[in-house]
RNA sequence: GGGCCAGUAGCUCAGUCGGCUAGAGCGCAGUCCUGAUAAGACUGAGGUCCCUGGUUCGAUUCCAGGCUGGCCCA
């Protein structure tokens, strides 16, 4: 027997519920030895989700589709792996340790000690794992929880240290230099990502204008401005737009160049300019540098001269620009482009280091003042101004950020981009612009900075060795043991992390030497891109990895990914085997708050995952992110939720209207269901739909597309609630008689088959469904719906004819109600006849039945005879016309719309001198004016409006039955109890109801209905019918 | 400056391989129906389908240029 169905649709329960019925019976567990032998496979590779903080909404949406995938995979018997990951290692886990610890600079980190600091990494990484799989099982995410990868593995690192070697033995790796935003206080790097978000703040700074004497010219000297005085040490060129006037100003037998625009502003009086020209005439030219006479200009003091830069501006400053390539990130470009030397003159803490006289062993942020008296010492001070504008600083510490050449090492494109760009190409990227996006990023892509200078990551494996300038890559474990000279012994035992690896020393391959690993560790997207070989255990286990390899499919958020994650597989891949790591690739885009900002908690428009879970559900947020188109940004909130919830309370009340009928019947679901054939056309229409339905969902699941899938249940569903169960209610509930085993089976068939539709969607809600649809009545069903096969196509219920001729009535009976409502008729009152006209109209008698029953019409009849209230039209087919007439179309358009044609006999239409096919104009009919009509795409729908006492009569009852409904209700009786009527009303209301009171007891299940009053009556209420009131009095009698 | 994406109703978004009267949900106004009822249906208001040109008998759709916004790169 089916379960009673709780009214209302308590998502958060329901779910609890689930979960417990899915531990009970160890659901999980079931489906995986039930798929481990199919031959089928699926394999997804999860992009590893960073185990430093607890889930946020958005983390839902790509594991919606990752969860969906999967599980439709598994009801199509596909095995699978069924393996999470979690990406471990990285700035933003030492971060929230500092955090923890109350660290603020690397000193405190070096201080507490390497070692202990990356076990803190390590422990804080397992504890959000657990965290993120307790929450991952709360939104119903089937994974083997117990076999998640996690990037600090030594399976994954040691399998990048194989990639690694290989890049070195293709000459591709190699050292080199880079300026970085730098915190001289916490001595690391900090990125622009970084200093974007929150890291710049409005300052005051000393800034310079200074004197740059030419060579070449006795008494005449470049104007240059900076605002870091800090950098002029490091100055070895100044750079001009070349397309901006210049002038060159004199006074007192000096000259100075600067831009023209800024010269009134700048020189003060006595000044006077005698010369313009344009930036690219002062090219070349060589000057003396403000501070040639240190030791560390002696590369450069020989080579200042100007540059031309087209970024330079004529805004502000002097419009010409000193270039300090060792201390700035455009500065650093311009010194590679025109082959200058980089002076870097800061160590990690930002002190000087030797060679920069009196500024040697200073603090970086201490010397303006000395730098200005000295330029003044020198004469080559022109002006000093404070400055205020806005500068990075660290968004840790707060200290004003500086420049810093760091060595860094790269992995080279030349050779690798042209190779991932056709790897590229061999992927299925969704959206399909993500080929695009991957491609351009390729081309563009410069060599790939893997190091970073910090404790807890991958120990990148080269050992560098000072004396020859060369370096060794170490591939393996093995291979590193085998060249270990020292340290292996203490080594020996720990994960492949600092500080244990760094003190495995090697003999130097070249020199013999014994050398130490560089202390950097490496990029993260290291650690996720290699993945796709050392989940599947590439190295040791070849047979397996060629079992998996290539992921059939992978799914991520795509902003940012284009360049990381997925590059980061393609480059591991082409490396490794030059073949596409993956088969399809799903992007999607970004979640952000109702307000479509992001969601920030300051906003008050965040949502955390357990807040959303708990209030409406896991199976509301994967059925809005199932229905998002996956390349726009989504944007979502409460409101959101709700609106989506209702829309799902369609199939709720469907499914609870079905199993309220099917109790009180006492019927269930068996071999005694009629025929599919036996049934009436509306069950048959509503089963081909469904066929429609599930051959829809397929296809779009096949292509990875949950949104069309989704819609297309949505849409069913509305079909099923707004027409079906609406046109069919009688057939459920027959008072005194029995409902029909056809409707129940029907609607049977379709519900129980949306719930396995639905399963990967919503898990919980398919499996309620399920469980009392199906299992509730056949214990030989499979345990849970997510061990059914997913629904297939039965093509003998397809009925595409049928399914035309309803969508026909459906529409005629959408335009009768506009009628009746034009013409202020309600539906209650009946009345004699429709007529409807539209082309090639051929329903069958019941169909037409259907229809005058839904309009509360006597008789359905043609149109075409009722002259006085309709005239003809004729509809071109522009598809047809268009190409056949070309430019005379319009003409025969013309004429058309204003009436001057002729129908023939044979329906061919006559209009100028054209004669156009049946099948080129279609001839229908519209209303005249005055006529309660509707019309809409070529279908007319006229109503017979007049009136005849028995139609007044018939209506009058039906009011009554309403008014006693009503009663029913509001007195609170059971549906299926029977009751005594005694009504009061006007002689003239009173014969109708007399009339027809075999109709109206039978209605309202009253065994007892008579004129009069009841003196202990349960429920009682006065309405007004025609105008005329009416009072009835309802009891339910004893007998029930 | 380059690449990619988006611009359709008050809001959030579908759609259009070029054709007839461009849709949904929410919101607003109103009516109706109803033992699915704290639902449902219908009607209405609300659109220069971002702009300009081109191709075409016909462009919201295709092409070119532009504007605005977003992401990425420089």
């Amino acid at each position: 027997m089916y379960q009673p169905v709780p009214r209302d649709l308590d998502f958060p329960a329901l779910e609890q519920r689930i979960l417990r019925f899915w531990d009970e019976t160890r659901a999980f567990d079931v489906l995986r030895d039930q798929l481990a032998g199919s031959e089928k496979r699926f394999s997804f590779i999860d992009g590893p989700i960073t185990a430093n903080n607890r889930m946020g909404v958005h983390h839902a949406w790509g594991r919606t589709y990752k969860d969906v995938f999967q599980r439709y995979k598994a009801m199509t018997g596909h095995n699978q792996r069924w393996q999470n990951g979690f990406d471990c290692q990285g700035l933003w886990v030492e971060v929230g340790v500092e955090k923890e610890l109350g660290f603020g600079s690397k000193r405190d980190i070096e201080a507490y000690g390497i070692g202990e600091f990356v076990q803190r990494c390590k422990e804080r990484v397992l504890k959000f794992a657990r965290v993120q799989t307790e929450q991952s099982i709360r939104m119903g995410y089937w994974m083997d929880w117990s076999s998640s990868y996690y990037t600090m593995s030594d399976e994954n690192n040691f399998t990048i240290w194989r990639m690694l070697k290989m890049c070195h033995e293709r000459g591709w790796l190699y050292r080199g230099h880079d300026v970085m935003p730098w915190c001289p206080r916490c001595g690391t790097g900090i990125s622009q990502h970084e200093i974007d978000t929150e890291g710049y703040k409005e300052v005051t700074h000393t800034s310079l204008y200074v004197r740059l004497p030419l060579l070449d010219r006795p008494n005449e000297s470049l104007l240059v401005w900076t605002t870091t005085p800090w950098t002029l040490s490091a100055n070895v060129a100044a750079a001009v737009h070349p397309d901006l006037s210049y002038v060159r100003a004199q006074k007192d037998g000096q000259a100075v160049i600067l831009v023209e625009p800024m010269a009134a502003k700048l020189l003060g009086p006595g000044w006077e300019v005698v010369q313009r020209f344009r930036g690219a005439e002062l090219v070349g030219l060589r000057y003396r540098g403000p501070y040639d006479e240190i030791e560390a200009q002696a590369d450069a003091r020989n080579l200042h001269r100007v540059i031309p830069w087209t970024d330079v501006s004529q805004e502000d400053g002097t419009g010409i620009v000193h270039i300090a390539p060792g201390c700035g990130e455009e500065d650093y470009g311009l010194g590679k482009e025109f082959e200058l030397p980089a002076i870097a003159p800061l160590d990690e803490l930002g002190v000087y280091g030797p060679g920069f006289g009196f500024l040697s062993g200073q603090f970086v942020g201490d010397v303006a003042q000395q730098v200005t008296e000295d330029l003044r010492a020198k004469g080559l001070l022109f002006r000093a101004a404070l400055f205020t504008h806005r500068y990075p600083h660290c968004w840790r510490c707060d200290t004003e950020l500086v420049f810093r050449l760091v060595d860094e090492w790269y992995v080279g494109m030349d050779e690798l981009r042209h190779l991932m760009m056709e790897v590229t190409k061999q992927i299925r990227w969704i959206p399909e612009f993500g080929m695009d996006r991957e491609l351009d990023w390729l081309r563009n892509m410069h060599d790939w900075m893997i190091s970073k200078k910090r404790y807890w990551g991958l120990a990148l494996p080269i050992w560098r060795c000072d004396a020859c300038n060369t370096f060794d890559v170490i591939g393996s474990r093995e291979e590193l043991r085998a060249r270990a000279v020292d340290g292996w012994q203490k080594f020996e035992g720990h994960s492949p992390h600092r500080p244990w690896v760094d003190q495995v020393k090697i003999a130097c391959g070249t020199c013999g030497g014994t050398i130490d690993r560089i202390p950097d560790v490496g990029n993260p997207w290291l650690d996720a891109g290699i993945v796709a070989y050392s989940t599947l255990d590439y190295v040791h286990n070849r047979e397996h990895w060629e079992k998996w390899f290539p992921a059939d499919f992978i799914t991520e958020s795509f902003p940012g990914q284009y360049r990381n994650w997925f590059y980061a597989m393609l480059v591991m891949s082409t490396v490794l085997e030059n073949r596409p790591p993956m088969k399809t690739v799903l992007g999607f885009a970004t979640l952000r708050g109702e307000d479509g900002r992001p969601m920030h908690k300051s906003w008050g428009n965040d949502i955390e995952f357990n807040e959303a879970a708990g209030t409406v559900g896991a199976d509301i947020l994967r059925w809005v992110f199932s229905l998002q188109n996956p390349s726009a940004n989504l944007n979502f909130g409460w409101n959101v939720a709700h609106e989506t919830k209702k829309r799902l309370l369609t199939l709720w009340n469907s499914y609870s209207f079905f199993v309220q009928y099917a109790r009180l019947e006492g019927w269930r679901t068996g071999p005694a269901d009629p025929p599919v054939a036996d049934r009436p056309e509306v069950d048959r229409w509503l089963l081909a739909e469904l066929q429609r339905l599930i051959r829809q969902v397929t296809i779009s699941l096949e292509s990875f597309d949950t949104m069309n899938a989704s819609r297309a249940i949505e849409s069913f569903v509305e079909d099923l609630s707004n027409w079906y169960i609406r046109r069919s209610r009688a057939r459920f509930w027959a008072p005194g008689g029995r409902a029909d085993p056809a409707a129940l089976a029907t609607l049977h068939e379709a519900l129980s088959t949306v719930a396995r539709l639905l399963a990967p969607f919503m898990p919980f809600l398919a499996e309620e469904l399920y469980q009392n649809l199906v299992r509730s009545i056949d214990p030989s069903a499979p345990v849970s719906v997510h061990h059914c096969e997913f629904p297939s196509p039965r093509p003998e219920l397809d009925a595409e004819a049928l399914a035309e001729q309803v969508a026909w009535v459906r529409q005629v009976a959408s335009l009768g109600h506009a009628a009746r409502k034009q013409a202020g008729i309600p539906v209650r009152r009946p009345l004699a006849a429709v007529r409807v006209s539209s082309p090639g109209s051929s329903v069958s008698a019941t169909l037409l039945a259907e229809l005058a029953d839904e309009l509360n019409v006597k008789a359905v009849e043609s149109a075409a005879d009722l002259r006085e209230a309709v005239r003809q039209k004729v509809e071109p087919n522009p598809k047809l016309l268009g190409p056949k007439y070309g430019a005379e179309y319009p003409s025969i358009r013309r004429l058309l719309q204003a009436g001057e044609f002729k129908v023939g006999d044979d329906g061919r239409v006559q209009v100028g001198s054209w004669l156009l096919e049946p099948d080129e104009a279609a001839v229908t009919l519209e209303p005249a004016p005055g006529f309660a009509a509707a019309v809409d795409h070529g279908v007319l729908v006229v109503l017979d409006t007049r009136s005849t006492p028995e139609l007044v009569t018939e209506g009058r009852a039906r009011e009554l039955v309403r008014v006693i409904q009503d009663a029913r209700k509001a007195a609170g009786f059971d549906v299926a109890d029977r009751i005594v009527v005694r009504y009061e009303a006007p002689d003239e209301l009173g014969r109708a109801f007399q009339d027809l009171s075999e109709y109206v007891a039978r209605e309202t299940l009253a065994v007892d209905f008579a004129r009069g009053s009841l003196e202990d009556a349960e429920g009682r209420d006065t309405k007004d019918v025609d105008g005329m009131p009416v009072t009835v009095a309802i009891r339910r009698t004893v007998a029930r």
